[in-house]
DNA sequence: CGGATTGTTGATTACTTTCAACAATGGTGG
DNA sequence: CCACCATTGTTGAAAGTAATCAACAATCCG
């Protein structure tokens, strides 16, 4: 067990590393115009690195394509995701002046960094800023809090009930296109691939959804979806 | 199982019930005067709510002494704990017009209520108002990610460790008087109150703590606790 | 077409929950 | 002050669920 960590972790490690060394760092960009209304987009490839934790956190950001995960590495391996970010989403918060996550490209993504020192001190002045700001923050914390509501319920079908209707919820049709590795989705809902895969077998044999390719999920029963998040 | 939630949840819905007959509801008191900067301290004895899911948010709070749980009634009768907060925390932030999850005195306890209305009109005029809002309410964030992270942790001895440094942080001897049950911890960190009766017991077994009382914990080795947590 | 990555499935193991009984504690009234 | 009862906490045995280990299938890319 411990080797298997290790040798996770190892592995993580080596392949972060890789990926710090060619990404796009937002700091290593020119300066923002701090009273420039609009903001740079920046582009990152896929799995690249937005933020790492321990970064001085001179940004938030917005997606504006594409889809990005927040995680922390802990010493044992493990990866936790703290949050998934879609389009119109703002990540990147934090309390101190460095990141406590890290922030990567789930696919190839575009977003807009707001220089953090600038926001602030506007809000500071512009009451209405300074509330825009704080709703932000409010909004990061309730999917925090249900994301630990989340965590903190008993069974992995319930997870993955949850963690799709969260996903088609803007999708009417019920059809998903997942752009995130079952890893992705184990370490954001605290299981194993191998429990994913499964679970997922098991709602289509169920007759819940239906899975015509690995990264595609039809929603056949919503109804039933919601009975299991009770 | 399904039985044997009903029945806690009904049992748990009743004691809920019985608890609001009596409980001293902040709403019944004399609106708070805006200008005034010193609040009314308000006193809830032990158990008893303080605000319930669904209420209208009209007020933060600002713990004095004793200690206040937030926690969400689930449909299937379990009860998920989101935070315990201490004398100098501050709860109740929300971003809608209501209450997502109740607040309910762990023990008796003194809180100091911040109207909020008057509160976001004020960081709507005054910027350092405004900052101190968003430093709550991010403070908050850092909190409930905290949980996460800890929910997501795969042992029960990893959750049982990291909630007795949480405890323990502010008390340098290793004492722990715990406010709160075994039930209150379980529904914390998403275990069975056995579950963490027989983990406690373990620790001890391992030398890691000791037990004189129930309600009190001594930390005999802290290092093995902060190596549980990795 | 390989080779690497990603995903699925089976068998076994480990851990937590559930069910059950009992012990300890605390408050109340005789 | 003590006996009694309710609440809270502990422990054991059995059952259930997810993790682990392992093999294999599918997909994607160069």
């Amino acid at each position: 067990m411990t080797t298997a960590f290790a040798l996770r972790h190892e592995d993580r490690f080596a392949q972060v590393q890789a990926v710090n060394a060619w990404k796009i760092r937002p700091t290593e960009l020119p300066p923002a115009r701090e009273a420039s209304p609009v903001q740079p987009v920046l582009h990152f490839a896929q799995d690249t690195g937005i933020f790492a934790e321990g970064d001085e956190a001179v940004s938030f950001y917005k997606v504006v394509s594409g889809v990005v995960r927040s995680c922390k590495f802990q010493n044992d391996g493990r990866r936790h995701i703290d949050a998934f970010y879609m389009p119109g989403d703002v990540f990147g918060f934090e309390v101190g002046a460095e990141h406590e996550l890290s922030a990567e490209a789930v696919t190839g993504c575009a977003v807009v960094a707001y220089p953090r020192r600038a926001l602030e001190a506007r809000a500071g002045e512009d009451g209405a800023a300074a509330l825009q700001l704080y709703n932000f923050a409010m909004r990061s914390l309730a999917r925090a809090r249900a994301h630990s509501q989340l965590l903190g319920r008993a069974s992995a079908a319930h997870k993955l009930a949850a963690f799709l209707l969260e996903l088609s919820a803007s999708k009417p049709t019920g059809a998903i296109d997942l752009v995130m590795t079952r890893q992705d989705i184990a370490d954001y809902l605290g299981l194993t691939i191998e429990t994913v895969s499964r679970t997922l077998s098991l709602l289509e044999r169920e007759g819940v959804i239906r899975l015509p390719a690995a990264r595609r999920i039809l929603v056949t029963d919503r109804a039933h979806l919601q009975s299991l998040c009770e």
